[in-house]
DNA sequence: GCCAACGTTGGC
DNA sequence: GCCAACGTTGGC
């Protein structure tokens, strides 16, 4: 079992939006990045749970966690040209764009912000934190995963 | 294969 | 809204 962080703007779709789905369970579009890609393709499994995350908003950082329920499959919205995800050069035939679905678990019992898991030097080695990281989708260790949720008290 | 131009991400 | 960091594109 492995443990992810993924980002969503809030103003996009965020965790009470996941919440409310049917089943509560999303597919998770619009990555279009290939390492993010990559590793929804090919390293994402079934039961592996994942942080969601917040980004770009006025308190960037942690808000629940979910659980993978659908491994890597092509993304239709690259497909649509209505989709502001829309991508011309991915080619029903060959898709370039993955995603996985995944399921709401729970909020966190509060946001775990960016700038306080910048405080914590166990979480140093995080790619979250690493300067200049863009990637919306990434691996967290055991370790980081267990620290963190031990950060968010009850 | 290099690299300048450009677009996007995302914190602040 | 600004801008640093980074990825992608395309001319050469």
């Amino acid at each position: 079992m492995q443990y992810w962080l993924m980002k969503s703007e809030p103003g996009e779709f965020s965790i009470d939006t996941l919440r409310d789905m049917p089943n509560q369970t999303e597919h998770w579009d619009g990555v279009r990045n290939y390492q993010a890609r990559n590793m929804m393709r090919d390293e994402m499994k079934v039961g592996d749970q994942a942080f969601f995350y917040h980004s770009n908003c006025k308190v960037p950082g942690i808000v629940g966690v979910m659980e993978v329920v659908r491994t890597g499959y092509p993304d239709h919205t690259a497909f649509d040209p209505e989709s502001n995800h829309f991508d011309p050069k991915s080619d029903p035939d060959k898709p370039r764009w993955m995603m996985v679905d995944v399921k709401y678990l729970r909020h966190t019992h509060r946001v775990i912000s960016l700038t306080e898991l910048k405080e914590h030097e166990e979480l140093a080695g995080m790619q979250l934190l690493k300067k200049g990281n863009r990637l919306s989708d990434m691996p967290v260790t055991q370790q980081q995963w267990f620290y963190i949720l031990g950060l968010e008290g009850s």
